[in-house]
DNA sequence: TTAATTGTTTGTCGATCGACAAATAATAGA
DNA sequence: TCTATTATTTGTCGATCGACAAACAATTAA
C-alpha cells in the first residue's frame, strides 16, 4: 500500500475520543476538545475519521462492541433467566460506576440533548435503545418457553420494568451514586422476576 | 411605578422558554430558537430576563413549581406509604409521557449533556435530583415509623430502588415508550414495596 | 529515479454562538 | 410640560463552532 504512514495510532486515538464524548456528550463535546483529548490536530481527525459526526459513530461502535455490549453478553450466556437479568443489572452498574471512566451509558447519555439539525445521531442512539428492551423481552420470553417463568408471566411489563432500571441505573450512576447502593437496589430490583419464577 | 409598559407577557414567554428548554435542553436551545418561540428579539429577552442562563433557571423554577413538582406533593398527601410510591410513580409517567408537552422529565434531561463553562447548571439540576431521592428515602421512613413497614425494612435500597425507577421512567418516556407500558411496568416496580408492607 | 498516493502542517473559511450598545418610544410622577 | 424610568428596535460585537484548502512531507510501486 502506497502513500505516508500515519504518524498516531487511529486506535488509541479513536479511543480517546469514545472516552471524550462518553463523558460529555456528541454536541458538547467541541472539535477543540476533540483536538486536545486526541492530542492531532483538526485537519488530522477529518482526513482519518472524515466528520465529527462519523467520528461520533465510529466511537460509540467501539464502545458497544466492548464493555458496552455487557447486556447481550449476559442475557446469552446466563442460562438461567433470572441470572441473565440479573446479571445484566449488575454489570450495568459495574460498568457505569467504573471510577477511571466517565460514568452512566454512553448510548443513554452522549446524545439526550441534541440540535435539531443532530436529531439524526439521537435517533441512532435511539434506535440502539430500543434494540436493547426489545432483547430483554426477547431473553423473558425464552424464560417462559424454557419453563423457568410461569406462563402467564406478563413479558412486556417485565421487560420495560427492566428497560427503565437499566436507563435508571445510567441516570443515577452519572450522578455519582456509589456502587454499593446501586447494587443493592439491582438485588430490589430482582424481587418481580423471582416472584415470576417457577420454584424448584 | 415609572417606565414604558412591557408589552409582551412575561408569564407567557416565560411558559415558551420552559416548554423549548424543556424540549431540547439547555446548551442545545440557542438564543434563536427561544427568539422564535418566545416570538421576540434576543435584546428584550436579555432585558427582561437577564440571561439566558437566568432564563433556564426560571423556567426550571416553572416547571418544578407546577407540574414538575409531583413527586413532592404525592409522597406529602398520600397517609400510606406504598399509595404515596405508587401515585408517585404513576404521576410520573403520566406527566412524562403528555402528549401536548415534551416528554420526560425537565430537571432529568435538560442539561444530560453540557460544556465545561456550562457545569454550574449540570450541578444545578443534580442538586435537584439528590434533593428527590432524599424525600423518598425520607417518605419510606415514615413508612417503618407509621408502621407500614417492617422494622427491618432496608429504606436505603427501596430509595434507590425507586430512585432509579422515576428516573428510569424518564428516559423511556423521552424515548417515545408509551404510557400504559410504562404504566404496567409501575405496577411491577410496586412488588418490593408491598412484599416490604406489613399486612393488615 | 520517477510517479502516484497518502499523511501532516498551517491557516482560514462562513455560520452561528451568547450578549449587548445606542438610539428611540412610551409611560408615571413632579 | 418636563424629567426620570423602563421597554423596544436595530445593529453588531468578539468568540467559537465544524470544516476544509493548499502546500509540503513521506512512503510505495513502477
Amino acid at each position: 500500500m502506497a502513500g505516508r504512514p500515519r504518524e498516531f495510532d487511529r486506535d488509541q486515538a479513536l479511543k480517546q475520543a469514545m472516552l471524550a464524548f462518553w463523558r460529555r456528550g456528541y454536541e458538547s463535546t467541541s472539535m477543540s476538545d476533540l483536538v486536545a483529548a486526541l492530542g492531532i490536530a483538526s485537519a488530522r481527525i477529518y482526513a482519518a475519521f472524515g466528520s465529527k459526526e462519523d467520528l461520533f459513530r465510529e466511537a460509540v461502535a467501539l464502545y458497544t462492541a466492548g464493555d458496552g455490549g455487557f447486556a447481550d453478553l449476559a442475557l446469552r450466556q446466563e442460562e438461567d433467566v433470572a441470572a441473565a437479568i440479573e446479571r445484566m443489572l449488575r454489570d450495568a452498574v459495574m460498568l457505569y460506576t467504573q471510577p477511571d471512566s466517565p460514568q452512566g451509558c454512553m448510548v443513554v447519555s452522549a446524545a439526550t440533548n441534541c440540535s435539531e439539525q443532530n436529531d439524526g445521531v439521537l435517533e441512532w442512539l435511539r434506535a440502539q435503545r430500543h434494540e436493547r428492551t426489545q432483547s430483554v423481552m426477547d431473553r423473558l420470553r425464552r424464560g417462559v418457553a424454557d419453563g423457568q417463568l410461569g406462563p402467564d408471566t406478563d413479558v412486556d411489563a417485565l421487560g420495560d420494568f427492566y428497560a427503565v432500571q437499566l436507563h435508571g441505573i445510567s441516570v443515577q450512576a452519572r450522578d455519582g451514586v456509589p456502587r454499593e447502593r446501586l447494587l443493592a437496589a439491582v438485588r430490589v430490583a430482582m424481587t418481580p422476576l423471582l416472584q415470576a419464577a417457577i420454584k424448584r
